[in-house]
DNA sequence: CGAATTTGACCGGCGC
DNA sequence: GCGCCGGTCAAATTCG
């Protein structure tokens, strides 16, 4: 490929860092949370304490979290909501060199594609499990790269991993 | 052998 | 009406 502006290291192997991701829920920010077109929640800042996270490589046997943000503010009578989307769209800030963060399910890539508003690939996933049609959008900050933004998009039907 | 991953191309929506 | 951007699917390939 030309080009090569950057050197992705999406190999675990050839990773610098993928030894040891000591972090385990210390650089957990929601961004954002809005649900399907309130603008009340767009551009909002949440500090979330949610914990389920693991860094990729690192065998656990433990920790396990429903869902990234569906236990918390959310239970909306809906009475103009209208939910059309079925759906909640959940985007989270994580300090992590890799992008491959296991929150527990089983993601399929299907997708990768570059924004202009990032010098940074964008990657789409799918959940592998039949009946669970949610989606996971993974893209690295444009002024942090250290940092990563994980959006998720749906509710799991289906008991955790 | 099966499943997961890869890259490219195609499609739809929105803007001008 | 055309162009641009983002998103999704599909086929091929590779890994386990």
């Amino acid at each position: 490929m030309s080009g090569g502006n950057f050197r992705s290291v999406e190999s675990p192997e050839t990773n610098d860092f993928s030894s040891n991701l000591n972090f385990e829920f210390s650089e957990y920010l929601m961004i954002r949370k809005w649900l399907d077109e309130d603008p009340s929640f767009v551009g909002s800042e949440f500090s979330v304490q949610n914990s389920g996270f693991r860094a990729n490589e690192v065998g656990e046997s433990g920790a396990r979290s429903s869902q990234p943000g569906g236990s918390t503010s959310r239970g909306e009578n809906g009475s103009s909501r209208k939910r059309q989307e079925a759906g909640d769209r959940v985007a989270f800030k994580t300090k992590s060199e890799v992008e491959i963060l296991d929150d527990g399910f089983r993601w399929r890539k299907y997708g990768k594609k570059m924004v202009k508003s990032s010098p940074n690939p964008r990657n789409y996933y799918k959940c592998s499990i039949g009946g669970c049609h949610v989606k996971k959008r993974v893209e690295r900050d444009r002024e942090d790269p250290r940092f990563v933004i994980t959006t998720y998009d749906g509710v799991h039907n289906h008991p955790g991993l």
